[in-house]
DNA sequence: GTCTATAGCATGATAGAC
DNA sequence: GTCTATCATGCTATAGAC
């Protein structure tokens, strides 16, 4: 069924290749394993195809930042009509942990991709999905307060962005200790202490 | 005045020259940056000192992170004796935001350190001083409610994790975005939120 | 247009000189 | 006990073969 990886193939089908092996080397041995000669042992492709296929490793990166980075689109949106505000927080703040529990090595993998992308100065894709997260919760906010019947007592823009940077914070501090208990509590009070946010409109 | 930096000098005295070196090279390069060459040349020592005075880059990527961060006593008694719980909260977090602000490059080479660090599976140092956080942030909550006559509707333990993780999301928020008022919005919010979080005893 | 062989350099580490 | 000369390896990148 499948075409041979081997022999002559086009440029494209190379620079798929190496991309997928890029992010399964990323996974395994991190940024300081992300070597042209890993990439291209693990894609099964004689090193040279590197820097035929991409030119250079920095642009192996740029390419891997665009292609896992956009359409990366959260799941803010776990929440169901039902739910009160504090629900609808902690139902969606969780649901955020919980992808990143049942896979550890890729959010580990697209933290490290940024920072490497920060040090190219390629911020521009970075920066972008940055927005689109802080514009969806914004959204979210919105309507769980609507649909609660309660006003934000601050510019939902800034909650939106405390609410972003508090479940980063809460994620990451799970990452670094893996503490499932705490950052269960973690999550069930910063719910309860952004919901007071809000009153009765 | 200064002793000569040259000549025969005892390990001793080479560890120290190193390990600054070491954070000067951090600070500026990055931990891609640190090698060994990079801190031998920094500390204008030949190259063998460095293998003589640490066996290995994993042995003074070690020493640095125990110098480092043991005593890093976080500023978090910002707060005085008159302060209500939120205000507290507030100056308390506006404190840590500001030492990161005031020099960010050293905030940066502490996550690479620790990240080094954990990938060394020399865990210990980095828990130990990550629960000394705990500790005293844990510490404050309990002074701060008890001063203010409110009384936490959360274990205390539980409100300590949060406001931890919290901060810290906040805090690489803005390393990533240096967004001054942003950073502010949140902290201020984030104080209230949590200071809703307790009641009157 | 696709790939191979090789260059040129930086790295971490060591054997042994002083 | 302190330092120097050298090693073996792994890296990115390129010139040119097919």
């Amino acid at each position: 069924m499948n075409v041979p990886a081997s022999g002559h193939r086009p440029v494209d089908e190379r620079r798929a290749q190496l991309l997928d092996a890029a992010l399964a080397v990323l996974r395994e041995h991190g940024l300081a394993g992300l070597t042209t000669r890993a990439v291209t042992t693990r894609a099964g492709v004689p090193h040279g195809i590197f820097h035929y296929a991409f030119g250079s490793k920095a642009a192996l990166v740029r390419a891997l930042v665009e292609r896992e980075l956009t359409g990366a689109t959260a799941a803010w949106d776990a929440a169901v009509a039902t739910d009160d505000l504090e629900t609808a927080l902690r139902r969606a703040l969780r649901a955020q942990l919980d992808i990143v529990r049942a896979d550890p090595a890729h959010q580990a993998a697209m933290y490290e991709l940024i920072r490497a992308a920060r040090d190219d100065s390629d911020v521009s894709t970075v920066a972008w999905e940055r927005r689109q997260y802080l514009a969806e919760i914004e959204r979210q906010l919105g309507g769980w307060s609507q649909r609660g019947g309660v006003t934000w007592t601050a510019p939902v823009e800034h909650v939106a962005a405390l609410v972003l940077s508090a479940a980063d914070g809460v994620i990451q501090a799970w990452v670094a200790d893996h503490d499932d208990e705490r950052a269960d509590a973690s999550v069930d009070l910063l719910a309860r202490a952004i919901a007071s946010l809000a009153r009765p409109a």
